[in-house]
DNA sequence: CTACAGCTTGAACCTTACTTCAATGTCAAG
DNA sequence: CTTGACATTGAAGTAAGGTTCAAGCTGTAG
């Protein structure tokens, strides 16, 4: 038995500190969600420290499991809550889960062209045999500039 | 000859409102670039307002250009100021153009990782039958959740 | 008993790239 | 002369997701 697990056995719940290590984020955090109510405010301690339970912890890698799949925090307050309520609506969260994946494709598309610029500004500078007066400087001044063909 | 054309010319300078439309951003842009050094101050007239040159119109399409690459107003500032100086120092222009796509690449990368995290949570969600109790909030509870291979 | 780690709070701060606001001044047209 | 568009300023607001701070209490090891 680790410091860890007897903390926890003493009082049957875990403190801010210790909610935090196991679901490896900060106690900012932790205070943070509940602030915008992704937490419940917990029980409190006779000295008024959070108490929190096991769940929170399942609550707080649900809450990154969702971030990680690309969820804002508003999203993932709308799961919680049917997560927390008996019904589950499958439809009006596959709506969710294909507009934010419309995002992130609109975001990978954006990104493919940023890449694409930029290696064409990089291959100008390669191509650049000078040390001074680097070409890209002026290849920036024609905006939509294309590199022409042969 | 048009309106813009013709203000113009009259005093040999462009407002901020003229400046703006030609170089399609808002004037509080224009203000914040001065602010923030992207622009130096301008002659002014005698009522105290800004007058431009044809010159600040370049510099503007110029940031936009920079802008659409993925280079942030910081690294822009910097390119700016080779663009101002003498000295254009190819291989450190290039060094920043490198980090800037490096940072591109991660940024794809995480992203594509979003996409596949989001589809397979749509996998689940479109094989569920049921309209209620939907798989997807369950699914989300075991982080790391990979789908078994048949 | 004394450290020192850990907890409490509300408020402020961070990043980036801007926008908005309020109060006031300027300029050209009719 | 009035109206309306445009200009000025500094300060504050926006989005998102937190972090940091100050000042003060609590808990425990030595």
């Amino acid at each position: 038995m680790d410091r860890e697990t007897i903390d926890q056995d003493k009082n049957s719940g875990l403190t801010i500190g210790h909610l935090a290590r196991r679901a490896e984020v900060a106690t900012s955090t932790v205070r943070y969600y509940e602030r915008i109510r992704l937490l419940t405010p917990p029980r409190r301690t006779e000295s008024n420290y959070r108490l929190y339970t096991g769940d929170t912890v399942e609550r707080l890698r649900f809450i990154r499991a969702a971030q990680v799949a690309g969820l804002t925090l508003a999203d993932i307050r709308t799961l919680l809550a049917y997560r927390d309520g008996e019904t589950a609506p499958c439809a009006e969260i596959q709506t969710l889960l294909e507009s934010r994946l419309s995002q992130v494709e609109d975001n990978l598309r954006e990104l493919r062209h940023v890449r694409r610029e930029l290696r064409s500004f990089l291959d100008v500078c390669r191509h650049n045999s000078s040390t001074e007066s680097c070409q890209v400087l002026s290849s920036l001044e024609q905006p939509a500039k294309t590199i022409p063909d042969k």
